[in-house]
DNA sequence: GAAAAAATCAAACGTTTGTTTAATTTTGCG
DNA sequence: CGCAAAATTAAACAAACGTTTGATTTTTTC
């Protein structure tokens, strides 16, 4: 399926409406109206509203080819340094579609859309299969500790990542940083997770001392 | 406001379903059958299905009087000791109350109700305060670090449990344990989940060798 | 430029939603 | 018991939901 300009106007705008409200509260009506089309467009288009989260779905996750598989082949790098650009290419992600990886953190708990939950799973197992070879390389290296929990290790970074930025605004207040414009804020969040997600990395796979 | 025996049956169905299905997508007749009252009880009880999502946060975060915040004041333990319980202690608490915590996962993202944004900020600030003075202590005794970000440690903590619970099915396929009782699978995972956000906790907080 | 296809629209569709009503049964108490 | 309060019920309520219809406009194709 190929998206068109309007396909994807109303794709993006479903998306702002689910990650605010949710799915289940949000209602067509609201799609159409903020997206500025009739209400029949969105059957005429995507079939029904449950085919239009499946669409989208398939337009954020669906040519994902990571720009960090190359990097993998890449022997100039080493396992700390694949680790640390995988690490930042996952923080990169959901901080420009935080909207997205919010719909997807509530679906995971709620959803049984057969298409959605087999590709989660597969995305989930693609990237747990690309971590653990570069963990092995590590481990071949000696570069890395044996016994490492991949699945424990990426419930770490995606859980730390996506609550850091939940917890965005009792951060601001916590650390009084209310007056600190939006933009600056959210580049200082994103570089402070970078580094805190790092350091842990670093902890639990390498032998550090 | 004080339960009985029926308004905890309700509570406690409503919880099941909203943590399986989400709170918009359950209705008041899926959760008036699954305890086996009336319909008209919901409100006749609560008011409305909102104010039974109160009542649920209500009756499981209400009287939250932390054991954990006694052995703060003892001074025969040690901060990294104190750390260690407190870890426990949360893994404990999401582990029994699973549903109720995919709840407040995602009704963090999506709600809007100032009652229930209210509460979850305050047990929000109350924990990290908590924390908080066990790392002063911590690094006043020289064990612990400078520059610890307390938000980011909850972050990572909250994070990382949650994520490990909603990974379990996937973690069974990855790591072929699908033959392995249920009973069984939870206490493992429970005990990884321990010594990973343990291991964390020591390489962010202490001056390890 | 005429015919065919695609896009857009207002209106209506039947269901389902949370809530209320009004009658009835059960409970608690003097 | 007798009576008031509480609990429970089936039925009805209006509102909102996702979807469809059928007519109309716009675009594409030859």
């Amino acid at each position: 399926m190929v998206y068109n300009d309007k396909h994807i106007l109303i794709i993006e705008t479903a998306e702002g409406l689910f990650s605010k409200k949710g799915y289940e509260a949000t209602t067509v009506r609201d799609i159409a109206e903020q997206a500025g089309v009739n209400i029949a467009m969105i059957s005429y288009y995507f079939g029904s509203k449950e085919k239009l989260l499946e669409a989208l779905f398939n337009h954020r996750l669906g040519n994902l080819k990571m720009r960090v598989e190359s990097l993998l082949k890449n022997d100039s790098l080493s396992p700390v340094q694949k680790m640390e650009i995988l690490v930042d290419e996952h923080i990169e992600r959901v901080v420009r579609h935080e909207g997205f990886y919010k719909i997807i953190l509530c679906e995971q708990v709620i959803n049984k859309n057969p298409a959605i939950i087999k590709t989660l799973l597969e995305i989930k197992k693609r990237n747990a299969e690309l971590i653990n070879e570069i963990i092995i390389d590590g481990q071949k290296k000696g570069a890395f500790k044996k016994n490492v929990d991949v699945i424990l290790l990426m419930s770490t970074m995606v859980g730390t990542v996506i609550h850091g930025l939940i917890n965005q605004p009792f951060y601001r207040e916590y650390n009084e940083l209310k007056k600190m414009p939006a933009k600056e804020f959210e580049e200082m969040m994103q570089k402070k997770l970078s580094v805190h997600v790092k350091k842990i990395f670093k902890a639990i796979l390498t032998h550090e001392g």
